[in-house]
DNA sequence: CCAAAAGTGTTGAAGTTACACCCATGC
DNA sequence: GCATGGGTGTAACTTCAACACTTTTGG
């Protein structure tokens, strides 16, 4: 607990500074969000991945670090949500106490900076035993208590990534790459939290040239197959010269 | 220069977090910026107001303190803009320098929370002497050069501000009480940094309802004198529970 | 044959764009 | 009387919202 504070150099965590991820998955229904279990025998809410920025390092590699150390995923869509920086954040004894397991100085002021990733959930299947620390995919919905000021966090990126969603179409992050219009129609209701007409949708879609259908259908499915689509990054990029921002959703 | 870190107690400033305002004003023909001048019988550009923040501090609150230790002003229009950490963003000599005279820590590793904000001019002038470092309203359209990462801060300021304008009416921070349609329409196109028709404009504003005018006209200026307005509280509350959320301007 | 999602058009209402002239005031 | 910004209406067009039935597949 003896805190030897030097100058400050490259390679050494910074004590004051943190990030965390808000890391989104939509599992064709609803979203989801990546948490991880910090339990020691006693009972303690989740909490959002995140740690330490070290002193050399840009805010956002820091994102992409906890990300990949968590996932193992690199190339991800991560957005900052900004700075959470309450001085009261610590306040809950759980969180006090597993601060003094994990950290050099558990008493130093946090600041954290928040972001928001989209991925494809296929791409990251949480195995029991695959970190030291274990992660889950939790509904959004199912989220009442998390540790620190996260639920704050969670709130505001839910606020983000339903505002971002009519300024650019990055829900594309959370499909596969081949996906039918009924899935994103089932995402944009998830994000936006609102019951959307089927046909209005599929018609704005389309008209805004974003997808472009492939020669090829699903297979399996105990229902007329859809036809799949992808998103279109030429159409799309196209779409953002003429000044686009704002599809109205 | 000597450096003496202790244990983190309030009333402390947090080496490594500050904050960055970069304060809007409106003289009825073009945004500006209130930037501080660090002159030291040198040349050096300007900075926007900032400083480190205090362990005990919320990070809203220390925004809100640099603002009124330069402008006196309480109650101001304030939003935050995001984190920015660079670990490079003190790379100018000048900047380096600058820290030097300042900073107990010159070398430490910051991390600077950015915020803007929206004033009314008529409430901050300026005033040669009225604090030991100078400031002043610059165009924001003049501005090429700030100290450390400033410029990108600004840059992502008037980001934030014209994609705010379309999700909740701000701009009445930046006007008087007291105001003419076409004070505001100059004002949105200030902002959107485009022409907009005058009628159509006219129409949608008071469409809207959120303007309400007054038994009063203009007096003293050479052309016809135009009604004045107010901005309309309780109609801006009223259509926020709607729900509403895209001014699609 | 049943369940489940896919796919498809029309209509009325609302909103958007583009555009030009007269008005009231101070100097 | 002239310069300056204030104030106003319409028509063509586009977009939006609401709404119900048939199709294809697996089981």
């Amino acid at each position: 607990m003896k805190q030897e504070i030097k100058k400050n150099t490259p390679l050494e965590l910074n004590p004051n500074v943190s990030v965390d991820c808000v890391i989104f998955g939509f599992d064709f229904d609803k979203l989801n969000v990546l948490v991880i279990d910090r339990a020691d025998g006693t009972s303690v809410p989740c909490a959002l991945p995140g740690n330490l920025i070290y002193n050399n390092e840009h805010l956002d590699q820091a994102a992409i670090r906890v990300l990949e150390e968590l996932t193992g995923l690199k190339n991800i869509y991560l957005e900052q949500i900004g700075a959470f920086g309450d001085p009261n954040r610590i306040s809950k004894a759980s969180d006090q106490s597993w601060l003094q397991k994990v950290r050099a100085q558990p008493e130093a002021r946090v600041i954290t900076v928040a972001y928001f990733s989209l991925v494809k959930m296929e791409d990251y299947v949480p195995q029991a035993s695959s970190f030291a620390k274990s992660a889950a995919w939790i509904p959004l919905n199912n989220i009442h208590e998390l540790a620190f000021d996260h639920m704050e966090i969670l709130a505001a990126a839910k606020r983000q990534l339903k505002q971002m969603i009519n300024i650019r179409p990055i829900g594309f992050n959370l499909l596969p790459e081949k996906f039918t219009l009924g899935q994103l129609h089932k995402l944009y209701e998830a994000i936006l939290d609102k019951p959307m007409d089927k046909r209005n949708f599929r018609r704005k879609i389309q008209k805004l040239n974003l997808v472009k259908s492939l020669e090829e259908k699903q297979l399996g499915v105990p229902h007329k197959p859809s036809q799949l689509f992808m998103f279109d990054e030429n159409n799309y990029q196209k779409l953002m010269q003429t000044g686009f921002n704002n599809f109205g959703f």
